[in-house]
DNA sequence: ATCCAGGTATGCA
DNA sequence: TGCATACCTGGA
């Protein structure tokens, strides 16, 4: 930040001009900064311009901020027309979130009451349901930065190419002919088993991945759960941050963290922390717990 | 060098 | 049901 930036009135060779994403309100550069690379995506990068550049399914666009804070996208001219409205999915601005954020219990939560003043306009993505799944299956025990380098080569060496050198994700079915010993080669260490079997469990079931984004929260999450190397965390993460479910609510490490240094809860089980996360934060826990997440993150490092 | 990192699965009181 | 330990491996 503080650092000058281009601002391009004309749009570059290939790319389409840079358009307000409306909907979204405007958001500081943390913010902006947190929502797309803070932990819910790992295929979003900087760029030398300061704005973010990122692949998901087979779209691929840049967002940026205004000097006004609102954001704006620009993507391949080609591109471009398909992904204005996926970006609208992506971003979840079918949904209001300055009002669902509003309902959560701030007013009687003076901690979540600082989170929410902390990350104004914070918000949860709508990624592809496969892609999350692959992206949380290599989170066990890994830092971000370690999760995007895994995706990135999982990308390139076993994704289609999109464009000249950027490639998406593999899919569910092109994972299941990579064998387990080639997927470790992508610095997935033991994850590379459980995708390896989570691929040929999908590639004998049919459907079944699309069928259980589908189901309400408790059937979906009992399903995921059943997949090899998805347990509870890694199922609300999925359902969270890849089907919009936002009463999942993922125990992780940090809110642990949280819920014993803010709320008290020392030596609880994150079974007990789910528990009371759902019960304290409502139908919207896994909004809540994405704010109380990006400021305990923040804090410490 | 030794230890840790957005967890999960397994084995044993 | 509850708690400890192994599982890969790059980076601090």
């Amino acid at each position: 930040m503080g650092k000058t930036r281009e601002v391009s009135a004309l749009p570059e060779p290939g790319w389409s001009a840079w358009q307000p994403l409306v909907g979204l309100p405007p958001l500081s550069a943390q913010v902006l900064a947190e929502t797309l690379d803070g932990g819910q995506a790992f295929r979003w990068q900087r760029e030398s311009d300061g704005c973010f550049l990122g692949v998901w399914a087979d779209h691929l666009a840049r967002i940026r901020r205004s000097a006004t804070g609102q954001a704006e996208w620009s993507a391949p001219a080609p591109l471009a027309p398909r992904v204005a409205p996926a970006l609208h999915t992506y971003l979840g601005l079918d949904r209001n979130f300055p009002d669902l954020t509003d309902s959560l219990p701030w007013r009687s939560d003076a901690h979540l009451a600082t989170c929410l003043a902390a990350f104004p306009g914070l918000r949860i993505l709508r990624q592809p349901f496969g892609e999350t799944l692959l992206g949380f299956l290599c989170s066990a025990t890994k830092q971000i930065v370690q999760i995007k380098q895994m995706m990135a080569l999982l990308a390139a060496r076993h994704g289609t190419e999109i464009l000249p050198g950027i490639h998406r994700l593999p899919s569910w079915p092109e994972l299941a002919t990579v064998p387990e010993a080639t997927l470790r080669a992508c610095l997935l260490g033991f994850r590379a088993r459980y995708i390896a079997q989570t691929a040929q469990f999908l590639a004998a079931h049919p459907g079944w991945l699309e069928e259980t984004e589908t189901l309400p929260y408790a059937a979906a999450k009992e399903r995921l759960c059943s997949l090899p190397g998805v347990g509870e965390k890694v199922a609300d993460c999925v359902l969270l941050f890849g089907a919009g479910r936002l009463e999942a609510f993922p125990v992780d490490v940090w809110i642990i963290k949280t819920m014993e240094l803010r709320y008290g809860l020392t030596g609880w089980k994150p079974a007990q922390i789910a528990h009371f996360g759902r019960t304290h934060f409502g139908p919207l826990a896994g909004l809540a717990q994405q704010f109380l997440f990006s400021s305990e993150r923040s804090l410490r490092g």
